[in-house]
DNA sequence: ATGCATGAGGT
DNA sequence: CCTCATGCATA
């Protein structure tokens, strides 16, 4: 509280002079050296349709458009299960995304595994014509739906709709994981998007919609994962048939999570097997094909005018981009890389694990450990090229085992040794708002203050020298950080 | 998810 | 002192 220094407008700007052009600064920076990489959309140029449930624009009756105008969901995904959260699971606490209470305002807001952030954007609909749906509903009951936009960009506006008699399967464990635009995973249960139903539409009671849903339980259980492929807007879906054989359905109430993971002992390990694979391998093929005719089945897919699907071929990820010239930098693949950092996290939200989860395990194998900030960055390639590339193998290595030992039923895929507190590191130092401003503003003007420089700063902002210096190494870093970004980005 | 800190290699 | 790769702590 000693903001001996100046008083409120003396905040005097030094502006006259400085005219600093960070575009320089920028580029001297960049020629320096590496280029960090940057995950971002994978835009594919000349993607041919990518659309695969197209609907020129929505007018849902009376729903209130979320819009939040910002990214609108690019992908979707939608998972059954998740490992962590029946009572078997020892650590099912962060991923758990219990969302019932947020989505009922209908402002829709979920969490990132744990962490509040911008909510996909689901709406509900309902059309009285009831007879569409797969004639499951032959009661007076309107069909509602659950429409789930899932691409943006180029004007039209493309929705996937479940009807909501799926989608609410009583305490069912349906996970719908989607990506926005900023490559941000959100999670949320389908389950819960129940309690939206009954406010909406409802001119129904609850009674009848939870026997539906009981009915349907089977369904539910069975229900299709759903893997969006990289490409905005595209959608791939995933359904081992051998899923669906399995009999999940006799799971009791809670545990359809255990249901999948039990059965592999039982059952047909290799059924479960075999949809872990395909869950890893996404770009199969195959399966898509078979599938996308599963989800028209299950999911009744919406459309305004002409909706069908599309060709499988075209949900393809890698079958687009062929202009996607590699990049390459240092000899480091980037795209390689890029795609292994968005696998990876589709794989680790797949397990239900969180960073912190993945660091934790990471530090109780062999090998180099990471931590949740070295994971948050490699995810979002906010690192070099070079660390990518050398954590890459780490986290390939442990993901393998721990799918492995997932298929297997383990559960503690992240126990972990606790470690030594170690030597205390100095507090972190918080700058006020104002010293930050000189900073910043010292900083546009001169990256490289010299060491006279700094020591007028510190002694002017009262802060030790030390601090100063470092505050500038680490703007520079992160400097360098954005225009790689930038560079990339636009690219 | 990020801001500040630390420590290893380099000049 | 710098850059880099990372981690701890925190917003």
């Amino acid at each position: 509280m000693d903001t001996d220094s100046n008083d409120g407008s003396a905040t005097d700007v030094v502006d006259g002079e400085s005219k600093p052009d960070l575009v320089k600064l920028a580029q001297s920076a960049i020629i320096k050296q590496d280029v960090m990489l940057s995950a971002t959309s994978t835009q594919s140029p000349l993607a041919p349709v990518s659309s695969v449930f197209t609907m020129p624009s929505v007018s849902l009756p009376h729903v209130s458009m979320a819009s939040t105008g910002l990214g609108l969901a690019d992908q979707l995904f939608m998972s059954v299960p998740s490992v962590a959260d029946t009572a078997t699971t020892p650590s099912a606490t962060e991923s758990k995304t219990d969302i019932a209470g947020a989505l009922s305002s209908l402002s829709s807001q979920t969490h990132l595994l744990g962490q509040p952030q911008v909510a996909p954007h689901f709406f509900l609909a309902s059309q009285p014509s009831a007879s569409a749906s797969t004639g499951q509903t032959s009661h007076t009951v309107p069909v509602q739906q659950i429409l789930i936009p899932v691409s943006t960009g180029n004007g039209t506006q493309q929705f996937i709709s479940i009807p909501v008699s799926l989608a609410t399967g009583g305490n069912q464990q349906i996970q719908l994981i989607t990506t926005n635009n900023g490559g941000q995973f959100l999670a949320t249960n389908l389950s819960s998007l129940q309690s939206l139903t009954q406010p909406l539409g409802s001119n129904r009671d609850a009674h009848s919609i939870s026997q539906s849903s009981h009915a349907l339980a089977n369904h539910i259980a069975s229900l299709p994962q759903l893997l969006t492929t990289a490409s905005g807007g595209q959608l791939l879906a995933v359904t081992p048939q051998m899923l669906a054989s399995l009999p999940i359905a006799t799971s009791q109430s809670s545990s359809s999570a255990n249901a999948v993971s039990l059965s592999s002992h039982s059952l047909s390990h290799s059924a479960v097997a075999t949809a872990q694979q395909v869950l890893q391998h996404t770009l199969s093929q195959a399966v898509a094909a078979s599938v996308t005719s599963k989800l028209a089945q299950q999911a009744h897919i919406t459309s305004s005018t002409n909706g069908l699907p599309p060709n499988v071929s075209q949900l393809l990820p890698h079958t687009v981009g062929n202009s996607t010239e590699s990049t390459t930098v240092d000899g480091i693949n980037l795209d390689e890389i890029k795609e292994f950092a968005r696998q990876f996290k589709i794989r680790r939200l797949s397990l239900g694990l969180t960073q912190t989860q993945v660091g934790q395990a990471l530090s109780a194998t062999e090998g180099p450990a990471y931590s949740q900030s070295a994971i948050c960055r490699f995810e979002k390639l906010d690192i070099t090229p070079k660390s990518a590339q050398k954590i890459k193998p780490v986290l390939e290595r442990w993901m393998a085992e721990a799918e492995e030992r997932y298929k297997n039923g383990v559960q503690n895929l992240t126990d972990f040794i606790g470690s030594e507190p170690s030597k205390k590191r100095k507090r972190r130092t918080s700058f006020t708002p104002q010293a930050l401003e000189l900073l910043n503003q010292y900083f546009e003007r001169n990256t490289h203050p010299t060491g006279t420089e700094m020591t007028e700063l510190s002694e002017r902002l009262n802060y030790d020298r030390e601090v100063i210096r470092v505050w500038f190494c680490n703007k520079r870093q992160a400097l360098k950080n954005t225009i790689k970004k930038l560079k990339q980005d636009g690219q």
